[in-house]
DNA sequence: ACAATGCTGTGATGCTACTCACATTGTAAC
DNA sequence: GTTACAATGTGAGTAGCATCACAGCATTGT
């Protein structure tokens, strides 16, 4: 994941990393809330980031997760509005640099390179999105977790000498029912279900998946990219 | 609705119209289809178009329908990948600029306005698309329907005298519910529903909203824009 | 170590929405 | 107008999920 950060978005990280301003995350604090005004963005350097909507009857719905190498806040970028739309809290301590909004798309107007980048960038993530949309409305909640778990492997797995692979996020099961759009308590049964079939198991809350075929079977996953299946 | 594209995106929008080639939108054919390889780009100069995703299972899922300004196939610019990922089928005749890749590529690194539209409309299309999933995935098959039909009357609603809002597009039942990840049946019973209570009635299967406000409330609408909240 | 708190597991219950089946209505073609 | 076919309408049965309620564990802080 990392890798291909660096490898297709090298200026764009460059010219967010030679910022001097560098802010730590303190796990359960803001990077930004909805409603703030939004006059800069983020590299995450280290650390996780989690962004989600925070809906007025108290549900919570999570977009992405965020580690190192990532940019948040990017939403505000060439809009009028001066306001972020979601909110991002920090999951994992860690340290992000600090870009100013104006200055970035000032560089972004003036240096093609960067400017191509940028836009490498967005179509992957509406392209991501579309992908996530037909996961989560098409194979009911089931779909979403099994989705949300093969996209989590992608972002986040690590291979293990057996095949499986490690996640290496800690979520709850609230967390993760944030993002399927689902409740705590169909999450647990759904991952107990698995861990009885052995296509998952987990230790000190987090998930370790030995068979990630079944998972993309059972969604119809056409095996699109990694850089496109993730979270976001 | 296209006051908005034209105000917003002029330049985009005259280099698009400055296209020599101009092809007739022939009703039920498609623009392009999923996995064709993808060399242009489509500006709709008149009739409608609606863009979507064919599962393997032969489900169908919407994302929007583009009527007269706006650009389809947009998707595959600055990405290595060739092909299209999804379908555009005629829904309503017309004609369309085609405009090759490649050009409006260079182009639009080299023209800085242009860059600046073309990426002020990025952003907006990745916030449409975030409150559309809020919208589709957390208040049930209801609120995505209730949430398809405001959004029908912000791209395509034409007021009338008595405040109610004529929705100028024919969709099928079957149409409606591919937008919405519901099914035929379900969509029926809900707009019939809806018909009782006075809030929409149709006519020679176009709809009119009565009562918008009842639709927003029912949904927990926070009143985004009317260029963020539409059909994307 | 203990209490307090938060997270996970599980049953019971009811609503929501899908499926299947078929009737009715609308529309296009001849 | 008549016929064919597509679209809409509706009932019955069922699966999928949400909700509520509460018990068992785990973690954190003092």
């Amino acid at each position: 994941m990392n890798a291909t950060v660096s490898r297709d978005f090298s200026h764009l990280r460059a010219l967010l990393q030679s910022s001097k301003k560098v802010i730590p995350l303190r796990k359960h604090s803001f990077l930004f809330q909805e409603g703030m005004p939004a006059n800069e963005l983020y590299l995450i350097l280290s650390g996780k980031v989690q962004v989600s909507k925070i809906c007025p009857d108290g549900k919570e719905m999570c977009f992405r997760i965020c580690g190192s190498g990532e940019i948040v806040g990017e939403l505000t970028l060439f809009t009028n509005d001066p306001r972020y739309l979601l909110t991002a809290k920090v999951i994992e301590p860690g340290e992000a640099a600090v870009v100013n909004k104006t200055e970035l798309e000032e560089q972004l107007l003036i240096n093609p390179p960067l400017t191509l980048e940028y836009m490498r960038w967005m179509s992957k993530h509406v392209r991501r999105t579309q992908t996530k949309f037909r996961d989560l409305i098409m194979n009911g909640k089931k779909g979403a977790l099994y989705s949300t778990l093969i996209r989590l492997c992608n972002s986040y797995g690590i291979p293990l000498e057996d095949g499986s692979i490690f996640i290496d996020v800690t979520l709850k099961h609230q967390d993760l029912a944030n993002f399927c759009g689902t409740t705590r308590e169909s999450v647990n049964r759904m991952l107990n279900a698995l861990k009885q079939e052995g296509i998952i198991s987990m230790k000190r809350g987090k998930i370790t998946v030995h068979d990630l075929n079944y998972l993309k079977t059972e969604i119809q996953c056409e095996d699109c990219p990694p850089d496109i299946c993730c979270i976001e």
